[in-house]
DNA sequence: ACCTAACCATACCGGTCGGTATACTTGCAG
DNA sequence: CTGCAAGTATACCGACCGGTATGGTTAGGT
């Protein structure tokens, strides 16, 4: 097997990267191979290995792509949505996964991910975590912002409030999860906000 | 295919299935033949194609057997840690999931399953959409229990936190993820019971 | 003119997959 | 005594898996 760490990414290697993008989120990583990404992208297997390594080398790719997406969808909505700190800007990284949802309709797909690579040394393992944290500290960057006190327990609050909605909606099949979930952030945000206004005097 | 709706549970179908538990959840669906099964269950393909008909029945009945245990564990922990109706029996259902955690290392076995069927028409689906239900079904109903107003919407939250904490912790590897959701269930079951003792007055 | 990177086409490798077929043994119920 | 259900053992099937090998084409840089 050939490593390829940084795989330089010639016009077919993209072509490559966003079919196996496409397949590998729709039907999970093992459910294709990697000559079905190849006849997909109008490519051979050979170039895939010489770009990639291995199959492991572009689920890795895959991850990592997949997670830039993610950042710069949520943070170009939020900055498009509610450019002025706000509790509405907070709320509106709820809004990004909504409409991230409306597209992605089979789940989280480093969640998803996580199932089929858990408790093997795969590199991915670390960008799914990668993502996770960065979700988590997008909220608490938000709160930050907004001059709530105790920002990170706060954020890590909202960031599973986040993470149940889309288990919720998807593998629990509630379409009320994403509503259930944007008003319980919605009054914790409140709540953060009230006890910047009024701080604790009482302890 | 043989299609088997209603396994014969024989001694050795018990003997199948729980070995099956194991390495699915262990490795994941796909990952795990079914000759595997057979090797480590100490039988043979035969057999476990007489007792289940296919790959997808026995994922099936693997789904099944799954949602059974953690219901009865679920509710064994609480009933025998708080078995009155208080705000502690609420939270011991996170408790409850804690425990189950420390065994099940691997995130939560039915969005697990769910990653690799979601897309596919696996009757497996409704089942974890069942248990994701189930357990949103049990928070509202303790709550009931307590005379909390709007026990539905209010346990829809904690069912939130509570999916939301397995993905942070797994995943995304916080460790922090249920010390965090439990606070967070702790201050809204104190919000939902408060609301009780002093019913809206001013809308 | 020459080299090299990028790519395509195809055939091949050993191994594993889900699933089936055949034939034999065991134990129990009528 | 017989029949049937349950289980073992083993060989087999076609399909697909990740990965490699070989050889040829095209285009840009020097």
């Amino acid at each position: 097997m050939t490593t390829i760490t940084q795989p330089r990414m010639t016009p077919t290697a993209i072509r490559i990267l966003e079919t196996a993008e496409g397949l590998f989120y729709a039907h999970g990583l093992r459910a294709v191979g990697v000559e079905r990404i190849a006849d997909e992208a109008g490519t051979t297997k050979k170039t895939i290995y010489d770009r990639f390594g291995s199959k492991d080398g572009l689920i890795t790719a895959y991850l990592r792509q997949r997670c830039d997406r993610w950042h710069s969808h949520a943070t170009s909505y939020v900055e498009e949505h509610e450019p002025e700190p706000s509790r509405a800007r907070v709320l509106a990284v709820l809004d990004a996964l909504d409409s991230w949802m409306a597209v992605n309709r089979r789940g989280c797909g480093f969640v998803n991910a996580y199932a089929e690579l858990a408790g093997t040394g795969h590199n991915g393992l670390s960008i799914i975590a990668e993502e996770k944290i960065w979700t988590r500290d997008y909220y608490i960057g938000l709160l930050t912002e907004l001059g709530v006190p105790d920002p990170g327990p706060r954020g890590r609050e909202l960031a599973l409030v986040h993470e149940g909605a889309i288990v919720q909606l998807t593998a629990g099949a509630q379409p009320e999860a994403m509503a259930d979930a944007r008003e319980l952030m919605r009054r914790l945000i409140d709540d953060g906000v009230a006890a910047e206004e009024a701080p604790a005097t009482w302890g």
